[in-house]
DNA sequence: TCAAAAGTGTTTGAATTACACCCATGA
DNA sequence: TCATGGGTGTAATTCAAACACTTTTGA
């Protein structure tokens, strides 16, 4: 047992992380989640969240790629994410002044960002940032090619959205039909009109009834997205549409 | 100057390479380019053309990882692609049995296979193979996790020929409606409404005629895709669409 | 009884599908 | 003149978009 006798670059993952701000008007916003660096390169500048991939050539090689994602995130902002995919790898020449490092991307959903937000290992801060605003920030200073890898984020995401039923990572478990068309509104970043959002959504037939709550008016009813019976509907050729 | 201190994985990319092998009966048939691994692990069995990325801390770092797959195919199999994506990265650990490698997987169109399947460096022999046929093969052997990544590369590859104009990396520069039609059937493995199809491509007004052919019965219109307008129409908010 | 938000149906136009016939060419 | 593949048009249906009123509830 040996190992490949080839240079080799230093590997990363990065996170972004996104959340549902709800305003109190009921208005809805995207969100990033951003560190404050610690250390150089980039020391004191906003950046995604992310680290070191632990490996090894021996024994079981050291955690996978998602996992290191999401130890990543656990460790610097303290937070779970509801929803976890890879959204590409990053490895242009000289994206690190210090070495070469190549940075495996994946974008996160969260529901809830209660407990989120305590700065930790290599952040000395943590918090959320309206996408467009962070956007902004990561462009300026120029961090790594964090702006480069947001706005490929922000693309993916509202692609994605519409014909995959990822919505469902960034509500409650329990949810309004209003609540998700807000969120809906946040990501796609236009108005929808209220009446066929609900016949579409409905038609679907993926979510289940499981209560009633109050609001401002009427009250509304509150439902769980059934992914059981979504499975099931995949397995029969249905392909989910925003 | 100096670079990261923690352990570093070997860096490999992959490449799916897809072709078209018309039939002499004008019938196409979706093609994937294997090499036969001279070197273990794996020696001797059909493998994704790839190899090492070069890397260094220093000077330039290294090449950029969509160079290196294009090199890796280059000298392995002796081809020049015409249209080249990231797939995803493959990191799980003990996907090689040597050591911790981490594999980014590009996915890549040629029109012409006519120079195609000199082996070189790595490989013994370089083959096209039918899509299904290379699946199962590769599935046989578990060679790597290669068979995982091929099938993503098939499912990425059905879902974006239809809504981007990446077709016309599999079909020659100047080609026939029917001659495309093939080209889609063989993708999608199901046929299509010939005037249908027609109808669709001549309204998008992405084809630029540029002659005709000989064909068994009447001469064919022959067309270019037309990319300055196609950059253009997306600029003002086109969508491509099958 | 008023404001605020939930809930429901219908009409219209656009897009997609299904489908059948004529045309040019070379054998 | 026949077989082969190229080329075109239309009717039927389905899907998406636009749009307005009624209901419940708490203040």
């Amino acid at each position: 047992m040996f190992s490949y006798r080839y240079p080799r670059p230093s590997l990363t993952v990065d996170s972004v992380v996104f959340g549902i701000d709800e305003g109190s008007d009921g208005v809805c916003q995207l969100q990033v989640l951003l560190i404050k660096r610690k250390d150089d390169p980039h020391k004191g500048h906003w950046a995604l969240p992310g680290g070191f991939v632990q490996v090894s050539d021996d024994g079981d090689q050291g955690e996978d790629l998602e996992d290191a994602a999401k130890r990543e995130l656990l460790e610097e902002a303290g937070i779970k994410v509801d929803y976890h995919e890879q959204l590409a790898t990053f490895g242009r020449p000289k994206r690190d002044p210090r070495g070469r490092v190549v940075s495996i991307v994946y974008y996160a959903l969260v529901r809830s960002k209660q407990h989120v937000a305590k700065a930790g290992s290599d952040a000395s801060r943590a918090s959320w940032w309206p996408a467009s605003e962070a956007l902004r920030e990561l462009r300026r200073h120029k961090t790594f090619d964090h702006d480069e890898i947001l706005a490929m984020a922000l693309k993916r995401l509202r692609a994605k959205v519409r014909y995959e039923p990822i919505i469902f990572g960034l509500v409650p478990r329990e949810f309004s039909l209003s609540e998700l068309q807000s969120v809906y509104e946040a990501v796609l970043e236009r108005p929808l009109d209220r009446r066929n959002f609900r016949k579409r959504l409905l038609a679907m037939d993926l979510l289940e009834p499981v209560g009633e709550r109050e609001t401002g008016g009427r009250k509304a009813a509150t439902y769980t997205f059934d992914r059981k019976n979504y499975d099931m509907q995949v397995g029969r050729g249905f392909q989910f549409a925003l």
